[in-house]
DNA sequence: AAATATATACGAATATATTCGTAGATGCAA
DNA sequence: TTGCATCTACGAATATATTCGTATATATTT
């Protein structure tokens, strides 16, 4: 498990995570393709992207095939931990308080959503 | 009022706007001494990323003395908002949701806070 | 089989952000 | 008043990220 420690993902590379993480392993077509859906990107452009992030150990890749599939490797759950880490701290001198505040007081959240924060809200106050 | 629409501070600059926001209208080397309590960065750099907000239109300067004074201009709020929203959008698909259950999974989180947090919620509920 | 479409590899151009050196002005202390 | 400290201005070096063109290989279509 060999990993460097330093997950830190650009935006351009983030883009690409995310459509991993939802699609599972995929083709540099593919990604390219739901990349287009939103702004025009070159074929090349993202394949390079991929290639760098392959490097990096974010991604591995099966060249079996001569289009090769690319899979993520680092943990969804972890890699946003460590983003929103950064986040809270550079944005909200690191009280998660002050950021859950802004996002509910500025997003609609729909019923169900707010209960399963209401849950866990009661989860951590029994576990104090 | 003209103000560039597209607010977009980088790393470095949000680092010396979380200390302007703080602390009030103050100077390069009262800034850059705080900077420098977490990582060494040199006078003129902090000088010249403060005079590139001044151009941005971020801060203001009073050039009144010889040492400038440097005041943000551009609203907390409504900057971390659009912080947020960008990152929202970029790291949990824009669901406010799915990052306040992040947050407060992963972080203490003090009474206080978890009631204020409540009585948001509460709030939120009752405007339905 | 030849033409066309689609892959990867990779260097290099471009864009953006950060860092700092140096020059010249001004203030201050000996 | 001379010299040292501290300020701004600004160009330029460096670092990092993004974008894409071109070469080459492989598959697919006609």
């Amino acid at each position: 498990m060999k990993q460097n420690n330093i997950i830190r993902p650009t935006e351009a590379e983030l883009k690409i995570l995310q459509i991993l993480w939802i699609s599972g392993p995929s083709t540099v077509r593919y990604v390219n393709d739901i990349l287009n859906e939103k702004k025009d990107v070159g074929y090349t452009t993202t394949l390079k992207i991929m290639q760098i992030m392959t490097k990096k150990g974010f991604v591995e890749r099966n060249k079996e095939k001569r289009t090769h599939i690319y899979k993520v490797v680092i943990s969804e759950k972890e890699t946003k931990n460590l983003l929103m880490n950064k986040f809270l701290d550079t944005t909200f001198g690191g009280s998660a308080a002050k950021l859950v505040m802004q996002a509910l007081g500025n997003h609609k959240t729909h019923k169900e959503e707010l209960k399963k924060i209401k849950d866990l809200i009661k989860k951590i106050e029994e576990n104090e």
